[in-house]
DNA sequence: ATTATTGTATTAACTACTTAATACAATAAT
DNA sequence: ATTATTGTATTAAGTAGTTAATACAATAAT
């Protein structure tokens, strides 16, 4: 259950939001190595050139880099680890703050719902 | 400013969306008359088969009806516009949520920096 | 040296979204 | 009755993402 898409947004985008999720959650730690592209796009279900074009992109912010045979890797840089985890926070805080705004609820409301929701949630197996 | 779209995704997607914020947060009214199609399209800066076919969506869900020729309107069912305020709102919550646990955020530092950002945010000028 | 594995590039076809141009359908306004 | 306004439908073209098939490039493994 390690992928899923939507339909709406193009799969190589999703697979790079993905990515650094897994990234930032360290379910693919610093320095490790990745399965090849034709295996990730195997079990991605997806064409290797899809999975390829996302890792593309990952190289490019440096968060991943290739070494021509040996395969895939995991950036080394701890900190840009970290940073990424700040980052992604800091926008899931940001467009959801900015989404409860335009519905109509103001900071207490959001502030109440999102409480609320988090006690309910509290029977959770995780976390 | 009304409209705004990003590029990786359906422009009717997206108009979909931004209605259904505008209808929940009663920036458009129950009962309230819409702009003719063409008129919405050429301020949204899209094409007039895309405006109508994102309302031939919010139709199908009951949220606005046409009459020809008179216009188009937003629903007179205010428990209609208040359970999709209700809705957005809790799919916000669980979204936010189930992105702060990927990045690896507990329960408890998702509560301390949703808090701290409104915090920061508490000299916004509005709300 | 040869082979297998890996990343990378290329070309063509298919699909969905969008635009454009145009026409038709219904009815409110005149 | 005529006209203008509105929603709706149709057809064709353009664009971007995806798949498929294939090939090339580099190097680790043998």
């Amino acid at each position: 259950m390690k992928w899923s898409f939507d339909h709406d947004r193009p799969i190589y985008t999703q697979i790079i939001e993905q990515m650094k999720l897994f990234i930032a959650s360290g379910e693919y730690r610093a320095g490790e190595k990745l399965p090849a592209v034709r295996e990730m796009a195997q079990e991605a279900g997806v064409n290797p050139n899809t999975m390829q074009r996302a890792f593309s992109e990952l190289e490019n912010a440096g968060l991943v880099f290739a070494n021509r045979t040996s395969g895939r890797f995991i950036t080394e840089d701890i900190n840009m680890v970290e940073k990424l985890k700040e980052e992604l926070a800091s926008e899931a805080v940001r467009s959801f703050l900015d989404s409860m705004k335009r519905i109509g609820y103001d900071k207490a409301k959001t502030i109440e719902l999102i409480e609320k929701s988090i006690e309910e949630r509290g029977d959770d197996k995780d976390e």
